[in-house]
DNA sequence: AAGTGGTCTAGACCACGAA
DNA sequence: TCGTGGTCTAGACCACTTC
């Protein structure tokens, strides 16, 4: 009897060996069940699995068939600036450059879905290892949906920790780009001519309502981003 | 009765309403399989799936517990350049630039797993859309595992194209960075004074061996990647 | 020792959608 | 129409890990 850690392997197996070519048609859960001696639960459980990380392709009546890629889909893990920092054992240290109430630019008031008037919490603040400008952070929080962020200086504490502390888990969507740096931003993160930034921008919500709008500028030769998940995930 | 989506559902709104905070433990399997009339089954899959997310933490003995998060997770889907383009109704040219066989540069011949004086396929490609460039692919493939590409002029199909006919379903991994762009790829993808490139390098391998390295190098004001998973996904 | 989640069974009903 | 996958049940045994 094989678990559905097993039938998975052995279906993964047989998808990136080739033995099953992109466009084939797998057994069904019935028969697949009978040549593992299990129950139609447990290869639906694996198959799932396989789906799931893309694969495959399910549809009733139709059956699974093995995908044929049309992208590299790949799973990343944005750290919290000030974890990846202490992660790397160097001295985080944290500065406050700038804090507002303000009238958000037309863009920044529709992601956060505020109305025509209305004021919003602008902060701008860097984030160092070992004295090396890390990040710089430029963003802008609804106050409307986080009154107390009125209350707070951010004198200590970065927004980001903040409204992880708040908003442990909103819904999230992000952009990265390779931006030529403002002459602001070279300064402030002291760049060297013609040295670009990474620029990861994100937007959080909650149930419909917008909480932060946020650009994280980071030094190009300083900040990598990596993936270690696959096209075919390496399952536990 | 309530269908494990449902129960998903309901879970996900008392954590994401902070009903439920970071550190908190939820009620036993067999308590919310009682609250909600279903079997323990159903609860189990609904609390997995949260877990898988990573909203929630879950060990034998000690229970389920909210998560505090201490990074963002996120799913990108790097998209073939060529779909990409035909995707924007742009139309797609590919260039083959250089095309040899010679000895790798010593950190790829560590990636591909090669031996010392073992030979490499090098290309040098660009991919137009609309008449622009917007990728320039430079890439390393390894013959042992593909000695087919030895026959394979590259004259008319991109190597990504043909990688992924042969070897559909590799394990993948990315590094992301914004470059300063050299000479060679400021001429190549047109850039103007100082513009970045947003750089993707890959690995790909399967069953421990290598099959390619390559650095995909876009222009930085062509270029965004975008994500719409949450660290709250949006299930189905 | 005991409570928790992890997995599996042997069935069942049903929704979907290809033919 | 009817084969496929999607889901659920009522039970069971076990692994893990805290107490």
């Amino acid at each position: 009897m094989r678990s559905y850690k097993e039938i998975r392997g052995i279906l993964q197996e047989r998808i990136t060996s080739q033995q099953w070519q992109p466009g084939d048609l797998l057994p069904s859960e019935q028969a697949l069940s009978e040549e593992f001696g299990c129950t139609r639960s447990t290869v639906n459980r694996a198959m799932r699995e396989l789906a799931d990380a893309g694969l495959v392709e399910r549809r009733r009546k139709a059956g699974t068939r093995v995908v044929q890629p049309k992208s590299h889909p790949a799973t990343i893990s944005i750290p919290v600036i000030r974890q990846e920092i202490e992660n790397k054992d160097q001295s985080y240290k944290y500065l406050l450059l700038e804090r507002l109430e303000a009238l958000p630019p037309e863009d920044v008031r529709a992601q956060l879905g505020l109305e025509q008037n209305e004021k919003a919490l602008f902060l701008k603040s860097l984030h160092y290892g070992d004295g090396i400008p890390q990040q710089l952070d430029v963003r802008w929080i609804n106050i409307s949906a986080l009154p107390e962020a009125s209350q707070e200086s951010f004198a200590d504490i970065g927004p980001n920790d903040w409204l992880l502390q708040r908003v442990p888990h909103p819904n999230i969507e992000h952009v990265f780009r390779a931006d030529k740096a403002t002459a602001e931003e070279q300064r402030l993160l002291q760049l060297q001519e013609c040295e670009p930034v990474f620029t990861i921008e994100r937007r959080t919500w909650i149930s419909g309502q917008g909480i932060t709008y946020v650009r994280l500028v980071h030094p190009g030769s300083r900040y990598r981003m990596a993936t270690r998940s696959s096209a075919t995930p390496t399952f536990n």
